[in-house]
DNA sequence: TTTTTTTAATTAAACGTTTGTTTAAGTTAT
DNA sequence: ATAACTTAAACAAACGTTTAATTAAAAAAA
C-alpha cells in the first residue's frame, strides 16, 4: 500500500470515503462517487483499476500517521504511564472525531463478513500496531508499580474503540435522549467529546488502578 | 409493527437476517436470500411487498421480548439495585451472543445515514425504553445510597453496547491477538463470555459506585 | 522558440450483468 | 369454487467496467 495520490485522486478519495462511510461500500455506486467529486465516471477505473481498489486506496491513504502519532506519544520518557495512557484517550477521541468518516467506513468494513483480504489484512496489521504499543505501555506501568497485574489489553482497547465509536455513530440519538435537541451543533459537538473523555479517562484509571 | 408470520415467512425473515448481517442490506440480493431460504424470488415481494419492507419484517419479529425480559428483570424488588444492574450486564451479553446476526444487524443500519424513516423510529424507540429503565434503577440505587451520583446513564449503556458489540463484531481479532487461534470455538465462545461479563461488571461497580 | 511527437487526461457511449419487482400461468389447499 | 400459494419468465433500471475518440499537457526534435 501506500501511494502519492495527485489532487484529482485525492478528491476521488475523500469523496467516496464520505459516501462509503454514509450509504455503505455496496450502497454507493461509482456513479455517485463520480458525481459527488465531479469527475467522469471512467475516471475511477482509469486511477484506480476498480471501486474496490478505490476503497482499498481510501485505507491506504489513511494510513501511517494515525500509528507514527501513537508511537510518539508513548515513547515520550518523561511522561508517567498512567499519563500516557490518559493522552492516548484524549488523542483517540480527538482523531475519532476529526475522521468520523473514516471510522465509520472502518467499523462498517470490520461487522461485515470479509471477503476482500487485502483490506482484512491491513486491518489487522493496523489493529495489532497499536495492541502492542498500548500492550508494551501497560506492561511499564505494572513494572514501575503504577498499573494493577492481570489486565485484558484487547478488552481495554475495545472499550475505548468500541464506547467511542458507538458514541460517536449515535451522537444523534444521544442528543435526543439527553434532551439536547435545540443545543447547535458547534455548541454540542464539544460538549459530548468532553464528556466522553472525562468519562473514559475514568474508567481507565479505575481498571488500571484499583484491584475491582 | 409486530405480525403474526407463518413458517414460510419466518423461514425468509431469519435467512435476511443472516445475510444482511454478514453482507450489508445493500450488499445482498433478494436473489441471494430465496435461494438459501429455498424459495422462489417473487415470494418475497408476495409476502413482504419489497426488500425494505423485509427488512423492517426482520426487525419487527425481533421485537418486544427483549425490553419485556429487562423490564420484568428490572421490576423484581427483593434484587438490590447494584446486583441489578449485574444481571443486566449478564443478560445483554447472553442476549448478544445469542442473536449474534441480529445486533450486527442493527449495528449497521445505525452507522448508515437513515433514509428509511421508519426503522430510524425504531431503533429509537428500542433505545429509548432501555435508556429510562437503565435510568429509573440507577435513581432507586442513588436514592437508596448504593450508587454515587453524577452517572452520564447514556455513557454508561454506550460503554456496555458499544464494548461488547465491537468484541463480538471482532471476535477473530481478538483470537488471533491474544493467540488462540487453535482454540476450537465451542471453547473460545464461552471464555470470551466469560471474560467479557466479568470485565464489564467490574467497569459497572467502579463507574456506579467509586467516587474517581 | 517553434514544431512535431508522445504521453496523459478526459469524455460520452456502449457493454454485458445484476438489480428489485411484476406478470401471468400454474398448483395446492380450503 | 374460491382463495392462497408457487412458479418461470419478463421488465426496466441501475450496476461496474470498457471502449474508442478527443483534448490537454509534456517531451523531443527542429
Amino acid at each position: 500500500m501506500s501511494h502519492q495520490y495527485n489532487d484529482k485522486q485525492v478528491q476521488i478519495i475523500m469523496t467516496a470515503e464520505r459516501l462509503f462511510a454514509e450509504h455503505g461500500f455496496t450502497g454507493t455506486s461509482v456513479r455517485d462517487i463520480a458525481q459527488s467529486a465531479q469527475v467522469n465516471v471512467a475516471m475511477i477505473s482509469y486511477y484506480f483499476g476498480s471501486k474496490e481498489k478505490l476503497l482499498e486506496a481510501v485505507f491506504s491513504y489513511r494510513i501511517g500517521s494515525s500509528t507514527i502519532q501513537l508511537e510518539h506519544l508513548l515513547s515520550q520518557k518523561e511522561i508517567a504511564p498512567m499519563d500516557k495512557m490518559l493522552l492516548m484517550v484524549d488523542h483517540y477521541i480527538d482523531k475519532m472525531q476529526n475522521n468520523k468518516y473514516f471510522f465509520k467506513l472502518m467499523l462498517s468494513e470490520q461487522i461485515k463478513d470479509q471477503d476482500n483480504k487485502e483490506l482484512v489484512e491491513f486491518i489487522y496489521t493496523s489493529k495489532q500496531k497499536n495492541h502492542a504499543l498500548v500492550h508494551a505501555l501497560i506492561q511499564e506501568g505494572q513494572k514501575s508499580g503504577h498499573f494493577k497485574k492481570h489486565i485484558d489489553v484487547s478488552l481495554l482497547v475495545s472499550t475505548l474503540v468500541g464506547a467511542s465509536n458507538h458514541i460517536f455513530m449515535t451522537e444523534q440519538y444521544y442528543k435526543r435522549i439527553n434532551q439536547l435537541d435545540d443545543m447547535p451543533d458547534e455548541k454540542f459537538q464539544p460538549l459530548l467529546k468532553k464528556r466522553l473523555k472525562i468519562y473514559l479517562k475514568n474508567i481507565f484509571k479505575a481498571i488500571l488502578t484499583y484491584e475491582l
